[in-house]
DNA sequence: GATTGCATTTATCAGACATAAAATGCAATT
DNA sequence: AATTGCATTTTATGTCTGATAAATGCAATC
């Protein structure tokens, strides 16, 4: 989300290894990586830092740190006056990217949407209180609070404070979520503007492929839960209409923080990747009308699914009694606040 | 563009009448009007201080405020230990409201909105820039912002400064935007959780019926937008699926921007005031899949009738030469920066 | 001639304080 | 008993300053 795209680490920027990455560093230096994975660049390669900082939307600066980031961690050396060249095989930059990636950006979001889930939190609050209790800044609790109000789940009231609201924790809202995508989803294939991303078409093809050879088993459902959505997502996006991809980003987006502690069992998703790769068959051969049948299809089979889970485990769970307002209405629409 | 813009930055909430009614003293008089009207309330009916603080969801501090305005100007009066009781008819309440609504809530933000299409901002700027020209405190600023980057229309950079996004401009992302709507709005009334909300439908045909009687010649474009939105918002929300309904909202806080600027002509709003009685009719009758097929009729009309204005209005303006991307996808979607 | 390395400028962010406004408690009144 | 009127407390916003990071210009180097 546009929201929150920069995110600083401003929890002390030193680190144990004694570099000291900020700010923009660290992003940039995980997308170089992505960059040299992606095109598979050989060992020796040219980074000049001008392009990068042209190809990533920044100035030369925020480059420079990464660079430097990098070269702290082997995986670029530097040439005095020649500039920086890769110094690691594919190997080194997928450990490497590991490490990095597990900096979680968005750490104090996630923890707030489970300490909402797991109950541990007020049903309504102040600023300050939240500040206090996580230890951000105020400029990044509000940014957090916001990205919450456009999400659904958390409305800010009238005068101070914010409140939340009841769409997270109910199960009958994770099913609302799947029927709003029956709707849409089916409808962006139909679309007359529709047209296949043949790049992203081969890459959603070679993920799911390698999930049904086997490697669903190394990953973790975070990340199947990512590999799924982006799947969705990109044949949204070949709808040629960004209110479509839009949409299904929104909910998405929410669907994370639920949906990720009720995956089904590996045979269901084995399934899954299955129907995935049978929905790019069908839009290849151009059978617009049956493909989106067949998503149809798909995404009622995995609300179903889904929905049987979730609401065996909200059984299971103690669910926070400041729920119990009586009545299942999810008050999603409040962001209209009349001030 | 900052050059000739050196205005005061202090924003002075004293009004000309040396009433300085300030936050949210304004937008409750407001709600108290609206309240009065909407319920009928005859002269001298009480207003409990508490109860109202209670159905606004506000303290009993800002409504005291709002009510001393209010007494300002006649519509309620004190008794001393007994409260406020309303001092005005119906036509001075409506007049009253009219003075009370002039007060726009977010005219920078219209105001940004509008120098924005009419090519008045350069594509990429910083928040100096904006909080220098416009003359707004930054958090101000930056609530409008990231208001404006949630609709799509603004995007963060990853470093320092925002730049636009072509979507407004337009007119092919207008009809997208329509072509989105025939796709989530008849299914929203075809949702098994779909309930008619009596009180809404009566007050919408109300309302629909007045235009028809001639009230529509009264109204401004703008608030003839507004009803029309209202109209089919309040389908949405009968779906009892608030994904439907808050993807509507979205899409028309983004039509909103444009739009009124392509009202068709008068003949043509009364024939939709009409159509939207008759989806009335249908759904009341309880022909869903009528109305549904009905209201997606509707929808590609208006559809094909702006877009022409639209198109043709966009020929007659002349476009920032920013804009001419060479081509004319339109990049709403851009939220999911990858850092 | 492109690119680097460094220095300078500019923008944003965090913290602190003062201020305005909303929330709240309580005695007084009907 | 409910509600008002007032006083007090709490909360958020505006503004300032310093710190830090990003943008940018330019000489030096390959």
């Amino acid at each position: 989300m546009a929201a929150n795209s920069r995110m600083k680490n401003t929890h002390r920027p030193s680190r144990a290894d004694g570099s000291r990455t900020s700010g923009l560093a660290l992003p940039i230096a995980r997308k170089i990586i992505e960059l040299a994975r992606r095109d598979h660049l050989p060992i020796g390669a040219h980074l000049p830092k001008h392009q990068l900082a042209l190809a990533f939307h920044v100035s030369r600066s925020p480059v420079r740190a990464a660079l430097e980031c990098l070269e702290a961690r082997g995986v670029v050396i530097q040439r005095r006056h020649r500039g920086y060249f890769l110094a690691a095989d594919s190997r080194k930059l997928e450990r490497v990217a590991a490490a990095l990636g597990r900096h979680a950006e968005d750490e104090p979001y996630l923890r707030i949407a489970a300490d909402r889930l797991a109950g541990k939190l007020p049903e309504q609050f102040t600023e300050l209180e939240l500040m206090r209790h996580y230890g951000v800044s105020r400029a990044q609790l509000h940014m957090m609070l916001t990205r919450m109000a456009q999400e659904g789940w958390l409305q800010r009231k009238p005068g101070y404070g914010w409140k939340f609201l009841p769409v997270l924790t109910s199960a009958e809202a994770h099913g609302l979520s799947y029927r709003f995508r029956m709707a849409i989803e089916p409808a962006a294939i139909l679309e007359p503007t529709f047209r296949i991303d043949a790049k992203g078409f081969a890459r959603a093809r070679a993920e799911q492929q390698a999930l049904v050879d086997g490697r669903i088993r190394e990953l973790s459902s975070a990340e199947l839960f990512s590999i799924g959505s982006r799947f969705h997502e990109m044949i949204a996006r070949c709808s040629g209409n960004p209110f479509f991809h839009e949409a299904l980003l929104r909910v998405n987006r929410l669907r994370r923080l639920i949906e990720y502690r009720a995956m089904g069992d590996t045979e269901r998703f084995l399934q899954q990747a299955r129907e995935h790769l049978r929905l790019l068959d069908l839009l290849e051969a151009g059978e617009r009308e049956r493909a989106a049948a067949f998503l149809r299809g798909h995404l009622e089979v995995v609300r179903a699914v889904k929905s049987t889970v979730l609401r065996s485990g909200a059984r299971r769970r103690t669910r926070p009694k400041a729920e119990q307002t009586g009545s299942t209405a999810i008050a999603m629409g409040a962001s209209h606040v009349h001030f």
